[in-house]
DNA sequence: GTCTATAAGAAGATAGAC
DNA sequence: GTCTATCTTCTTATAGAC
């Protein structure tokens, strides 16, 4: 990885860990190994770093529904995935889910600075909630839209079908990005709500 | 309002617009309509006035509860209210919580500025989770406890049946203390959810 | 308790040699 | 591209008069 791509990776950590406001040129420095004045030989400034970061997410998330083991821009063609969809099948998806944006690296600490960062301006703010509301919602109810399609689950309102599956997920992932010691809490949690979430949708309507 | 109380209340609107690292002790004093060097004499540092929030903060919460129109520390009392809790009190319920806790100005800067700063340090992250995780969930899975006790809803699962209940209306909190136009949308799905809620755990078991 | 003046130090950024 | 030296500005906090 070259200078350039290792100060953003470093930054990063340290944005996610501190808050921008509370991280220094020096630390993100340090960390590659090079002086400060050596950094704005590759950034312009420090707000400069931070706008790099935020443009590297944008190309990231594109293929972020990939590593969820999803096609994830054609959400048809996931379907054979949902055919024989069961509890169990749904559990694990869930928990793949929740241990992907909380334990993959860049995702975690892209969240953490954004969590930190989301008041600065109207435009940060629409990346989080486009990132962790919209996104999320938009998706995972053309997934279950599909499961109901199938009769796996049935549902006359999918979109609030949909944040009853994804919110406490959501909120468990808030729960460990602060106390990572809960996550084996947060897992138990997370599997019964999911199991519960099978038998409420598996039986109405 | 004497001036220790208004430097406390203008630097936690302060702190939880921009963070604590933004807010300087002049932006502060200035709010105030006195200079810096005079907030010293009623807090020793920036620091100390960050300290004496959360300190107030611990004594308000004591009377949270009674702000939500119920009695707040003894579930048994309020069970009264729950006797004839049908789909409509139920919707009321869930949109005054959230009312309460998105425009309760207090409430609503508190929260806003712990999000900021709740990676800081252990024990900001656990007054977080406590006041938006553990404490809505162990009162709230009271109050449902006692709906399901008088046969209203049913639920094997109480504290799964809970979490159903809140995390939503904590998703949707989150999204508009970020981008408050979208309240009217949020309540929307607010009371989609809730209707979903009591049909789900209305119907099964 | 409030002010003006100022100390003390931190932090972002630049200049110019190598 | 990296370094040392330095500039400039900002920010917290104190001193001491009123």
């Amino acid at each position: 990885m070259d200078t350039k791509q290792r100060i953003l990776d470093e930054a990063l950590t340290l944005f996610s860990e501190k808050g921008f406001a509370n991280v220094f040129v020096t630390d993100i420095a340090e960390k590659v190994g090079i002086k400060a004045p050596s950094l704005y030989k590759h950034y312009k400034s420090k707000q400069a770093i931070f706008d790099a970061i935020i443009d590297e997410m944008n190309h990231r998330f594109e293929h972020q529904a990939q590593a969820l083991s999803i096609n994830g821009t054609d959400p048809a063609a996931d379907a054979e995935i949902y055919k024989n969809m069961d509890e169990d099948h749904l559990v694990r998806l869930g928990i793949d889910l929740f241990s992907y944006y909380l334990h993959d690296s860049y995702t975690r600490r892209f969240r953490k600075m954004l969590t930190l960062e989301q008041f600065k301006d109207k435009e940060l703010a629409k990346v989080y909630t486009g990132q962790y509301f919209d996104m999320p919602l938009t998706y995972q109810g053309m997934l279950l839209g599909l499961i109901v399609a199938q009769g796996l689950l049935a549902s006359d309102n999918v979109p609030i079908m949909t944040l009853h599956f994804y919110a406490p997920i959501y909120m468990l992932l808030t729960v460990c990005d602060r106390e990572p010691e809960r996550e084996p809490e947060a897992l138990k949690l997370l599997e019964e709500h999911i199991r519960q979430f099978d038998k409420l949708y598996g039986r109405n309507f």
